[in-house]
DNA sequence: CGGCATCCGGGAAGATACTG
DNA sequence: CAGTATCTTCCCGGATGCCG
């Protein structure tokens, strides 16, 4: 006998009017947001995904990948020949999403349970700029910076008190920053000196050190909560 | 042979040093935020959550507010005699992801998929109007609003081009509304006549009905996303 | 290799009943 | 009223394999 599969789709919602509710309801799943973020700035392929979230599995990236673009938060795209390969793109409203990116950033950065020495992507650490500019800190600096992650390059132009940071090389960086994540996380928000980075061997920076140093002090993380 | 029970801890983290991530981690379970949310405009009881959460069952609950105490968000407090009973109530640092909760309700809010005819708690509606409010179009208005939703008090306060809004009665209110809180998310959002809701029955409004419409006129909901 | 099925073990969520 | 105990259901995560 054949048993018919009931997928009860109300059981998993929250039957509530609030839009905070229903939010959850479309990134509340495991991994959701992460991989809405891994799309802020830009599209990826299927593979990229997996690699810059470890510990997501396939199948998982498959099922969120579905219900995303059921949701209409992204959509997959068939880039033109001759690269003719599968990718996906947040859609405009799922670019929107940045705002509840960085809110949630910025509110955990203060959890006394936050700990920054974990792994970071390159988007994560693009995103965390976004999150944590302080524009009263750059008001009349004007410098350019590129980021060499691994294969990702990176531009982040800080003109005018705002930061703008984006994929692809700058025009005419001050410096050129090549590593991982993580030790340009130290420099930024861990206050240790690039000139340590680079004779630690960590960093490879090319061009104005001492830009390198005037865009760190541009950031700062909020202080910790104190919860008693 | 008796076997170990191994709880694998990091097997729910995400191992990533992005705030966002952590967040996650904190108020991404199910239930968590919308307890949180609960819990913005004051203490509440165990059975106060359970009641303004349908679906939520006391052992989740229970894992919840045990879980969101242990990462400092809340903290249970036992009000002194002749109360003498356990609350619940946000900490400060808990109290500061109300930028979360608003964030995620307007992009929510634009959402193909949301459905605002669902059942909405009075803490909800308070917390939509937050989210919703629209400074320009209160510009030097001065008005006071109390809401008795079934046993709860609130009273809201637009001055200055702001929103205040809290639990409590309001001293000289200029329209008192008694009700369920659908009923006036229809007036409110929905643009319907407070009037014909006084006709039909939903709602009571003693003082000045036309002090409810250009109340109802500062809030907006955001325009629906296309997603094509 | 990218994308996606399928199977399985463990554990979280949900419903219900029970206790102080 | 404020939870705890128990049981079921189903999601998450890992492994494997299929197919273009």
């Amino acid at each position: 006998m054949k048993l018919e599969k009931i997928t009860d789709q109300s059981r998993r919602r929250y039957e509530d009017a609030c839009g905070t509710a229903h939010a959850l309801e479309i990134l509340g799943e495991r991994w959701a947001l992460l991989i809405m973020r891994e799309l802020m700035l830009g599209p990826k392929r299927f593979g990229d995904l997996r690699a810059s979230l470890p510990g997501l599995s396939a199948n998982v990236l498959t099922q969120r990948l579905e219900g995303l673009e059921a949701y209409g938060v992204l959509k997959r795209r068939k880039l033109p020949p001759p690269a003719s390969v599968q990718v996906y793109e947040l859609t405009e409203w799922g670019l929107d999403a940045e705002g509840i990116i960085k809110t949630m950033g910025f509110w955990a950065a203060r959890s006394p349970d936050h700990d920054p020495s974990l792994p970071l992507s390159p988007v994560s650490l693009m995103m965390s700029f976004r999150t944590m500019f302080d524009a009263d800190k750059a008001r009349g600096a004007d410098l350019t910076l590129e980021f060499r992650l691994g294969d990702e390059v990176f531009t982040c132009v800080v003109r005018d008190g705002e930061l703008t940071n984006g994929r692809g090389e700058a025009e005419r960086p001050d410096a050129v920053i090549t590593g991982t994540p993580e030790p340009i996380a130290g420099i930024v928000y861990g206050d240790v000196d690039p000139a340590d980075m680079v004779a630690g061997g960590a960093l490879k920076i090319e061009g104005d050190m001492d830009a390198v140093r005037r865009f760190a002090a541009f950031f700062e993380l909020p202080e910790k909560a104190s919860v008693s």
